[in-house]
DNA sequence: GTTGTGACATCGC
DNA sequence: CGCGATGCCACAA
């Protein structure tokens, strides 16, 4: 039997999710798939699919995080918040710490981002 | 056991 | 640059 082994994995992969997310400065915005790549590949999990779907599972571990994750410092490569019921307080709470969105919703990835100014580039992790 | 759907990324038009 | 299709996993109904 082997029910219990994905779901071990899965907390694995959502607590090293939820690792990283918490060390996203105030003001700083990160990528599903930028996070995606920082993790490492669960045991028995072939690589290419990892590839292929990590970014999605960032998302759902991202769905269920603990209060104390800065959850609306994730969103997605496009620089836009992922619709869903919780997306306005998101923009909200992100404009609060000093990121701004332009006309159509964006933000700016080259400024608030991983790749953000050097002066203000958050600190390597894991 | 099946089906539908998702807090994504990427590639083509 | 924007919009649509695709990928073919995990989980809830």
């Amino acid at each position: 039997m082997r029910i219990q082994l994905p779901y071990l994995q899965r907390m694995q992969f959502n607590q090293q999710v939820w690792a990283i997310a918490r060390q996203i400065p105030p003001g700083r915005v990160f990528t599903y798939g930028e996070i995606a790549q920082l993790l490492s590949l669960p045991e028995g999990i072939p690589f290419d699919q990892f590839i292929a779907f990590r970014a999605r599972w960032v998302g759902s571990a991202m769905a269920a995080c603990p209060a104390d994750v800065p959850w609306q410092r994730v969103i997605n490569a496009q620089g836009m918040i992922s619709q869903r019921p919780g997306a306005e307080e998101q923009r909200r709470l992100l404009e609060a710490e000093g990121v701004t969105f332009n006309e159509r919703g964006r933000v700016d990835l080259k400024k608030y981002g991983w790749e953000g100014p050097a002066e203000s580039a958050p600190p390597r992790l894991i």
